[in-house]
DNA sequence: CGGTTCGTTGAGGAGCCTCAACGTGAGTGG
DNA sequence: CCACTCACGTTGAGGCTCCTCAACGAACCG
């Protein structure tokens, strides 16, 4: 009952961050770490719902998610909405933004979410003097790139059912290597984002994922999806799951 | 018998690469010039259909396209294939396989390919000598992640007709920035290539690239694509198209 | 308590799929 | 030199997947 970090308090320090606990995420130097914390401009929560970066957007900052789960999306002029990725603990967020000038895509929360905010500017001076947090960088990029290979897989050559029973497992694969669950695994979306991501329609949606529940594998409830059988979602798909690896983080 | 390489490995020096010609890549300072020279350990040139890197592998290298045009993809056990995107002159491939260890997808060679080969072990020093080429290995991550996002969108989002406008659009203005043809903008596809990199079947692939020929924005002929109407093919697709930015490069 | 979001279900139709067949051109071997 | 094969593009037929339209119940909220 002790390390519930109060939500009101203005910045965790970084040799406190809650996701330094997780052993799947690396450890810091000192001089890394010394970097990091004043690196660190202050930290951001939003509500669920809540747009964290727009597309198109000149954002001065960069975020790296501390807790929460959220995505990122792109539309085209008549609405039509295609989920790219799911953003959750320890990813990057507004790379792009440094990169392309602009941001390319927008940032929605799904849940409460709390984000570390990085100085655009300094990002420089972190490639100078810090090589190993560069090639951090790097890593992120390139291991997003390798997410989005897979969803690009499963949203050409999959069909419908293992689509969908490829997005939870990859959810729930995510969400388990973050230690997001206790006892019920359950993932903050609805059947409107599942769509979104799957280049479905939510008609089409709730019908496939009527016969996932009915094999046992899920349960929808109240807004969330409860994952009953994570290597059943898995077999469904076809899918070998991710990698174990230690992954970095700024 | 002194190289393994299927054809001669002469060296193009780094000064005098024909990639420097074009505007749209950004100049090399004398220091950075003398890195990459010392960086690039040979050159390979392949051929059309020949695999360049395979799925699973374990590469001690890294390459960048000097000429020649070639693809990444996936498949799954059943043989199902998804192109995620195409390799051109200035692309780095292969960086995965430094950060996820073995390669997560396969490269294919479309036309004959020459590419630079580079020392994976001698990244980590790049990363600590050479601050501005590392940040631009970040940049090509970053870039490359933001062409995969366009495509998620399109193949989720984009109906048939929109789709394969929006791919040859995207390749001729890849090419077109490259400066990659002359009176003719020929692409070396085939519709079977279209076909994989749409998530379409290929008799459907056929009948929608005859509407675009229909239409007179593109004419099909010795497999290659011809493109007849970019603009035409643009709005066909409901894209903006890229930025036009300076890129850098290794 | 009316409005809104979310999940659910049915009906009918469009888009895309598979199967099948065929023409062409390039290579290959008898 | 010609029959053969193979890769590629093309076309038709029929059917399944997924779409849109439409309606409704439940939970939540101002």
């Amino acid at each position: 009952m002790t390390t519930a970090w109060p939500s009101h308090s203005f910045k965790t320090p970084c040799e406190r961050c809650p996701l330094r606990a997780n052993p799947s995420f690396r450890e810091f130097n000192s001089e890394e770490l010394d970097f990091v914390s004043k690196f660190k401009k202050g930290e951001l929560t939003v509500d669920p719902g809540a747009t964290i970066l727009v597309e198109g957007a000149h954002s001065a900052h960069l975020f790296t998610v501390l807790s929460g789960w959220g995505f990122r999306y792109k539309a085209l002029e008549d609405g039509r909405r295609q989920i790219l990725n799911y953003v959750m603990p320890g990813d990057l967020v507004g790379l792009q933004g440094t990169i392309a000038g602009e941001m390319q895509h927008s940032v929605e929360a799904l849940s409460p979410v709390s984000l570390c905010v990085f100085e655009r500017d300094k990002l420089m001076t972190l490639y100078n003097k810090h090589a190993s947090l560069a090639f951090d960088i790097t890593w992120i990029a390139a291991q997003e790139e390798r997410i989005l290979d897979e969803h690009l897989l499963s949203i050409g050559r999959r069909t419908a059912l293992e689509r969908a029973a490829y997005l939870i497992a990859f959810l729930f694969e995510r969400g388990k290597a973050l230690k997001l669950f206790n006892s019920h695994a359950s993932i903050p979306i609805t059947q409107q984002h599942v769509a979104d991501t799957l280049g479905l329609s939510i008609v089409h949606t709730n019908k496939t994922l009527k016969k996932l529940a009915n094999r046992n594998l899920i349960r929808w409830q109240e807004r969330t999806c409860e994952v009953l059988d994570g290597d059943g979602l898995m077999a469904a798909a076809g899918w070998e799951g991710p990698g174990k690896k230690v992954r970095p983080f700024i």
